[in-house]
DNA sequence: ATACATGCAAACATTTTGCTTTGGC
DNA sequence: GCCAAAGCAAAATGTTTGCATGTAT
């Protein structure tokens, strides 16, 4: 992947390679500071992660998430897998639908009846979770 | 609709009735920047709309949107109204999806299965707009 | 050698809160 | 008169940028 990534420019430095070895472990949607809490990423500045973000976003290679409005997340793209989330109102945990999701379709009708490029989706479902619901 | 939130608790402000009447009008998302520069609402604190919305939010008459991550949008919730959006990425618009939603039904099936309460869900098209294809 | 990446610090944009005054009930 | 709402100003939070230094190519 860093060799793909070479390609578009980038060079091999030791943030990029920790910063894609984290986030691609799980990948799952970090924030930033959680980023900056991740093994081997601990000593890194966080301006460092977020300009590496940024380029990796530019090339489609890390996806930003708008899960709460008051942070952001950013999830690394894995060719084939698609990600929706469920995120409790109270607790304000985020975790992913056990569900397939069916809007390729919609999303190819969009582009096709009104003339729109390059879309993808995000489908967030709000509410609160089994274990708040409980307390 | 006033009677309605002061069986709530509210009180028939000025504040609350130029909010409602503004929201309204066209129940479109606004961050709390447009809401401010919204015909009534310009003489206004935008810390007063600010709390008025937050308690609105409280009794779920409004619903809080995350379309970009470094604004929060807020829309009036009308019973029987949902909304999807589409976002273009190089220009900022949002607008509305044409086309029905089918989730409700994935919906229902998370709260029964996995045991979530109060579900409601937020869907984002996002990608390049046909006027900033063409430029 | 050069250009890009990094670290540190500061700037920015928004959201959120404290406190005093005003106004609804 | 009492308690909540409004207005003003400041605090808090998270994102983004400037600049000097280090490092990959």
């Amino acid at each position: 992947m860093i060799e793909e990534l070479r390609q578009l420019g980038f060079r091999r430095t030791g943030g990029l390679v920790d910063l894609l070895t984290a986030m691609v472990r799980h990948h799952l949607p970090y924030t930033l500071a959680e980023l900056a809490e991740l093994p081997g990423l601990k000593e890194r500045d966080q301006a460092t992660i977020y300009r590496l973000i940024m380029k990796l976003k530019d090339v489609g290679k890390v996806r930003q998430l708008n899960l709460t409005g008051r942070v952001i997340h950013y999830q690394i793209v894995v060719p084939g897998h698609h990600h929706d989330y469920l995120i409790c109102e109270t607790c304000g945990g985020v975790s992913e639908v056990p569900v397939a999701c069916t809007l390729g379709t919609v999303e190819r009708q969009i582009m096709k009846r009104f003339g729109w490029k390059g879309l993808h989706h995000e489908l967030e479902f709000y509410g609160v979770c089994p274990a708040c619901a409980a307390s």
